[in-house]
DNA sequence: GGCACAGTATCAAAGCTTTGATAGATATCA
DNA sequence: TGATATCTATCAAAGCTTTGATACTGTGCC
């Protein structure tokens, strides 16, 4: 309470990040996805056969975390799972033609959003961002 | 996949953001409270007797998430509900010693992470992140 | 070969969040 | 007075997230 609130900017980043995946979430609903299953699907498509150990660790979420987000992409048919060649404690992961089209439909609509935003800014000033938050994370 | 990942700003505010909330999970952690406690006791501190509906106005959460939150910390003997006076369909929440005790054990320990981010810019950069958080909220 | 280490998957518990639906009380206006 | 609108609380369902614990498999070193 020695702090006014005004003077937090970890509450201004929590503001912006709160309103992006406000925006991102009603966006990415259109095509049936979360924003963790999205984010999942987007790693996915790029590496095809990934585990979800990997995955897990490219989205910056626990292997738990991952397994419950799978299961959801499973159970609607958007992703199969299979044993790997000789890696027998491994799971392959793939996309199925329906987590295709559900993620070309969802990343249409966030990148709507993305390009929004971007287009608030000039140049200078996205390098600007960019470099300060790259500073406020790296404070912390 | 139109955009490559690298210009997506959205993804620097998440990321800075999620290292934001662990770093602030992990030291509310230290006076048994999550971030969502917290936040809701930092609140309720200076608003005693506020009702849950506008505790949860105020912490820009669902009403159903804040009762979530104040079942959990009613658990834990941090707060205390009460019938109103004369609204009998509002319930007072009031803060405990035992919650007045956490709070300031947490906000001291959160105030430490606000003011290592703050140290990190100086009073221009703090003014031009705030300027453009402020624009990329009002983008969305 | 055997052993420790790291990687993978999974169960369980606790907690936060949302949308949707229900019900009771208060306030306003015709 | 009565209808409408609003605010309150709460139940239910679905989903995400974390920490902690368990177990199996593959790798590298002795």
């Amino acid at each position: 309470m020695d702090m006014p609130a005004e003077e937090r900017l970890g509450l201004l980043v929590k503001r912006a990040e709160q309103r992006l995946m406000a925006a991102k979430h009603a966006a990415v609903k259109t095509a049936g996805l979360t924003v963790p299953q999205y984010a999942a699907l987007l790693v996915l498509v790029d590496n095809p056969g990934i585990s979800a150990a990997a995955l897990a660790r490219e989205c910056l979420v626990t292997p738990q975390a991952m397994t419950v987000v799978l299961k959801n992409l499973l159970g609607h048919g958007l992703i199969e799972r299979g044993p790997h060649q000789w890696h027998r404690t491994m799971l392959e992961t793939h996309l199925t033609d329906a987590g295709r089209e559900a993620l070309r439909t969802a990343d249409a609509a966030a990148v709507v959003i993305e390009r929004r935003i971007a287009d608030a800014f000039t140049p200078d000033e996205r390098d600007s961002l960019r470099d300060l938050l790259a500073r406020f994370t790296q404070a912390i």
